[in-house]
DNA sequence: CTGAAAGCGCTTACAG
DNA sequence: CTGAAAGCGCTTACAG
């Protein structure tokens, strides 16, 4: 800026002002730095601004996610970037792969820059490590799992309604012995969508059993075998639900390799190219509406909106395609 | 730092030097900078150190993709974040949607704060609008397609040998009549990729009947619309080529919605989850392994490697699953 | 309307 | 081993 200031024969304060768009610089003047800009191919150093500015906004946030791979994390991050690039502002975001400690590094190497905010779904279950940076003021919003120490605004799906409205939709249809398939239920989602299915169950008087329900498949090999296995059981199920984005596809997998996919029921639960094409009954979370919202929420805070903390529900959808209308024993 | 040289009853250079693990601080005030850190809530700022620092890296790296929430794009993040973690860089990503003004946009947002170094698929076909930073020594690696001013490493897929093994493949199951379903020409892949049909075709004595080939698909709607729509000429494709993950999408659809695909051969590009359960053959791309090899060029060069610029070219791989082995009438 | 001085939070280059 | 001074590139708070 200041070889612009020299070229031009200004100070730096006016070519600052010509950069920053500020009012009051006369045309020709302005003239002559943009000029200068240009032939010195001038980019402001937008941290160094940073570090005097009163406001001091990165104009960055930063986005945690399980996995920035996987189609829920893929699909929060494309929503929270619409929102953040309107605005100017881009998104930095990290995979935590449910693991605490790197979302702790992560969430410290954020801090580290400075981003305006943070949106996380968070892989452990104290952030008591940001206290320091939330009472300071930097908003935080949550995402799929609540804040457990922190006081922080949230927007989450309705996974308990989700999963009972699935398993109540397979009852519905005349199944009394429902196979639960569960990702790990350390996940608090696993737990909230748990409880849907028993919830589901208690209301219709079907007692619960255990050897039925799997919980912690951590991945679709595994979700597959145990799909398998439990039709081995001399009172197999009739019918399943699975709690998650792989437990639902290594359920289908298993299903079509056995070919029990025209008599044996079955509900998923988050969408999956082509399962519309087999026809596949699914619960769907509007990742659009989380992400969009929880982006708003965040910049809401920032624009300083302190209304208390608020929890925000976004229902799920059971959209049937085939695989949850097939018939129990009991219709 | 100062409060905490304050309270320490030290200099602000030993709070740096504590902060920074730098040798040639005694044990004891070791100790009283670290419980001042702590009783503080101490957070270094990195935009300022970065700001005095020779080297002035800022330890981030930007990613410029299609869609961050696009499988091919997601999967690429990931890989180039794995390396990028590895050495304690964070990855600033961002959606340029196929539109060049966006991409520069975000490309000059990423400059302004100073990103280390920068991965992109670009939209637009020039990227000059870089040359002073390129130029200034700022790494650049592309990928998926090369740069095309610019002089700057690239990480390839064999884009035209991939198509040309899928041609290929239908043709020795015996086909003649391959319809191809393309994705917009203005993408650089898809020339690419019809390259590869043509070439295929051209060796294998068959001419090309622009009858059956269609271009700019935009969307799986789109491709299954055009799919259907050559299976109503009068002498239709026995086989089809699709370009792209998106127009496969539609492709499958369309063949399983009209109930053609277990007469009508397919290959398509892009892996998709449960492609493998529908018995889909594609050609795959290595993502990542390109996302990988993209990051560790990059951060070779930032290390100070300065041999010539490279165009690493990935092969894709050729999966048969059932649909492209359907036979043909010259089988 | 314009710019010189001071300062953001840190590191460099130096002196002790 | 330790720290005071100067400076990174910019903006703030002022003075003219």
């Amino acid at each position: 800026m200041r070889d612009v200031a020299a070229l031009a024969g200004v100070g730096v304060k006016t070519v600052s002002r010509v950069v920053n768009n500020e009012p009051g610089v006369s045309g020709a003047l302005v003239e002559r730095v943009q000029r200068a800009v240009q032939q010195l191919d001038f980019r402001p150093n937008i941290a160094a601004s940073n570090l005097r500015r009163t406001d001091g906004k990165t104009m960055s946030v930063g986005l945690l996610v399980h996995d920035v791979a996987n189609p829920f994390s893929s699909a929060l991050h494309r929503a929270v970037e619409d929102v953040a690039h309107s605005r100017g502002v881009v998104v930095v975001a990290g995979s935590v792969h449910e693991d605490q400690l790197r979302e702790r590094q992560l969430a410290w190497a954020f801090v580290s820059r400075r981003v305006d905010g943070l949106i996380l779904v968070p892989a452990g279950s104290d952030q008591s490590y940001l206290i320091t940076e939330r009472r300071a003021g930097m908003p935080m919003v949550f995402v799929d799992r609540p804040a457990r120490v922190l006081d922080a605004d949230a927007v989450l799906s309705a996974h308990d309604q989700g999963a009972r409205s699935a398993v109540e939709h397979l009852i519905a249809h005349g199944h009394r012995r429902i196979g639960y398939l569960g990702h790990p239920i350390v996940i608090t989602t696993a737990v909230d969508r748990y409880t849907g299915y028993r919830d589901a169950l208690n209301r219709a008087g079907i007692p619960l059993d255990p050897a039925i329900i799997r919980h912690d498949l951590d991945n679709s090999e595994q979700a597959s075998a145990a799909l398998a296995e439990l039709l081995t059981l001399p009172d197999p199920p009739t019918a399943f639900f699975a709690s998650q984005v792989f437990v639902t596809t290594g359920a289908i997998k298993a299903l079509r390799q056995l070919g029990r996919h025209e008599d044996v029921a079955f509900v998923g639960f988050d969408d999956i190219p082509l399962a519309d094409v087999l026809g596949v009954t699914l619960v769907l979370q509007d990742v659009g509406r989380i992400g969009g919202l929880a982006a708003e929420v965040l910049f809401r805070r920032l624009d300083g909106d302190d209304s208390p903390i608020h929890r925000h529900i976004i229902p799920t959808q059971l959209v049937p395609r085939g695989s949850g209308e097939i018939s129990g024993p009991f219709r």
